[in-house]
DNA sequence: TCAATAAATGACAACGTTGTCAAAGACGCG
DNA sequence: CGCGTCTTTGACAACGTTGTCATTTATTGA
């Protein structure tokens, strides 16, 4: 590899003179700079971050440690959100994946602080609250999609209540009034808030909820869940008096809806109107009728994370640790207005 | 940050003797390590991996640059392959995403330069010949999911003549005759071969294969691509002299026609044999019937990738550069059999 | 007990970079 | 021309670690 001293010596300059161009220094005689830059290029320098990195200049990497989210089709938008910001300034990222190992976890908290990346996004595949076990790494850490109930670490998460309530006026608003809802396991904080929205947006359209029609269309434990959205969509639909309209938890759920739809050769959305979670592009865009959804936003949860990390190492004052992240509604096809 | 120098300073011993109980060398006194451990414990040390990088230490951190598939649900197995691999070794990823975009990607080479990395994965979104710009890195570089037709690179790549082959192979088995195809586009390798596999199944089972039964499911530019699956499927489907089974370039792909199906009220599989390939879970899991698919071994080229990479240090001698990967099978519920 | 050997420990340099400070050279002005 | 000032350059140390080699301490055998 080649190093500065080699530079210098075929330029005929010292050490420092190389470092000062390298890093654009502008008390450098512009006519050395020039032949210096020569050999700068022919040699194809690149300077060792390693030794940058000792003499404490700031890493130019930073940590995500996930639960699984960087490597789940639900979630990788988070990094890409992440890696964009990070982009613009020559950064990048380190990802470890701990699969929920606890032990994992405390190994990639060590290994991030071995490498003195210069700050750590810490994701979570399910909006939930989540006790960081001993970091043993205490510099900047952002919560993404989950939060530390506990402590007062900034977090970033989606705005699932107004989610909720997202899907629900949507549908209230082109004339539904029975509309069944399939939700993901009750464990997540997700599947509450949703919850709360939706019945928000009846009591806001004066109109009645009825609660049977609230099933889960996942059932089982957190990292160990089961898709029953099927069946319980079939049985729904089979009743005399179904819905016509189903609010899904994710679009995994909704892909099964349709599923139970065309066994029961119902039509969508002339016979059933579909509301997703999620935006799954590879469900939501690839469906016929296209899915009629309300987006995660991930990519923004990502991008925001890496923006709040470089804020919270300018300014030390408090700011509020939980931000919320809209939910936009992404209308396709999949729902009718009833008339 | 804690360094050795402190932990020797508390302990009363040299630097030395903390550097080889950290490291495990045997050629200390079993008093003194402990008493150190304790040191090491308390002040919870960790070692600076900058510092040891700059001794000429091996880094721990590989590289994986991408055009999009660390960041697509299509392919994010490939980096959970990585890691597993990675893990074991204490080893982690440097993640780098290019979108594509050349200049970019000479800025990642340059990184992971910087960086000092110990080998980098590179690795595509499609099955395609690649050429590396100018790596400006000519230490390990595996390629994984494409290959460079002008060098010998080693790469893995799926065996896509055989996944195509098997997809055509296990209908024919179960008595179909008239098989519908729907491709990816064909500037892809993998459109090419598979393919050549199907042509292969047929010829081998003594079927004719009715070329105007082969339509694209997808059209446009690599990174441009537009879904047209529905639409085919329809055509296809409405035909009188319909085909019995589709077989489909990937499971989104797959997706459209379970829609198209649903559309023109046939029943899976009953009316219609629906056949994969990829084994996107999100789709072929969720669907129901579930989706009979063919894999993309993309785990598992992930971890060979990391392998080949540690053998390629080991050994110089020539070697395989263009590793075929089988394609599995995985049968759920979406073909039957003819009778 | 003493020498010979083995085990344990430490002093020091080096890795490649940058901050500090001093030196050398260029320039302006009376 | 001589002085002060500004610009340009370089010597040197330090960052935290590990390899080399020397030194100290413990152990063995006669």
């Amino acid at each position: 590899m080649v190093t500065l001293r080699e530079v210098a010596e075929r330029a005929g300059v010292s050490i420092k003179t190389v470092s000062r161009i390298v890093n654009g220094d502008p008390a450098v005689n512009a006519k050395t700079r020039d032949s210096v830059q020569v050999h700068l290029q022919h040699l194809n320098y690149v300077p060792n971050q390693a030794a940058r990195l000792m003499r404490g200049v700031q890493s130019s990497v930073y940590g995500l440690m996930t639960d699984a989210v960087a490597t789940t089709p639900y979630s990788v938008d988070i990094v890409r959100g992440a890696q964009a910001a990070l982009k613009e300034q020559n950064q990048t990222l380190l990802i470890a994946n701990s699969n929920g190992d606890v032990e994992q976890e405390a190994e990639f908290w060590r290994m991030f602080r071995a490498q003195r990346v210069s700050g750590v996004i810490y994701a979570s595949v399910f909006h939930r609250p989540h006790e960081l076990g001993q970091p043993s790494y205490n510099d900047s850490i952002i919560l993404a999609n989950c939060f530390a109930s506990a402590s007062d670490r900034p977090s970033l998460v989606p705005d699932d209540e107004a989610g909720g309530y997202t899907q629900a006026e949507y549908l209230l608003k082109r004339g539904h009034r029975r509309i069944g809802v399939l939700t993901l396991i009750p464990q997540i904080d997700a599947t509450r808030l949703r919850g709360l929205g939706i019945r928000r947006a009846f009591k806001d359209a004066g109109v009645g909820f009825d609660e049977s029609l609230d099933q889960q269309g996942m059932i089982g434990m957190v990292h160990g869940e089961q898709m029953v959205a099927f069946e319980a969509a079939v049985k729904m639909l089979q009743n005399k008096n179904r819905p016509t309209a189903i609010i899904c938890g994710n679009d995994a759920v909704a892909l099964q809806v349709y599923s139970a739809a065309a066994h029961l050769d119902l039509h969508v959305p002339q016979d059933l109107s579909i509301m997703g979670f999620d935006d799954l592009k590879v469900i939501s865009e690839n469906l016929r009728p296209s899915l009629t959804t309300v987006a995660l936003p991930y990519f923004e949860i990502g991008r925001r994370a890496v923006e709040l990390m470089r804020e919270s190492k300018n300014q030390t004052e408090g700011w509020s640790p939980k931000i919320l992240v809209p939910c936009p509604l992404v209308e396709r096809e999949s729902c009718r207005t009833l008339n």
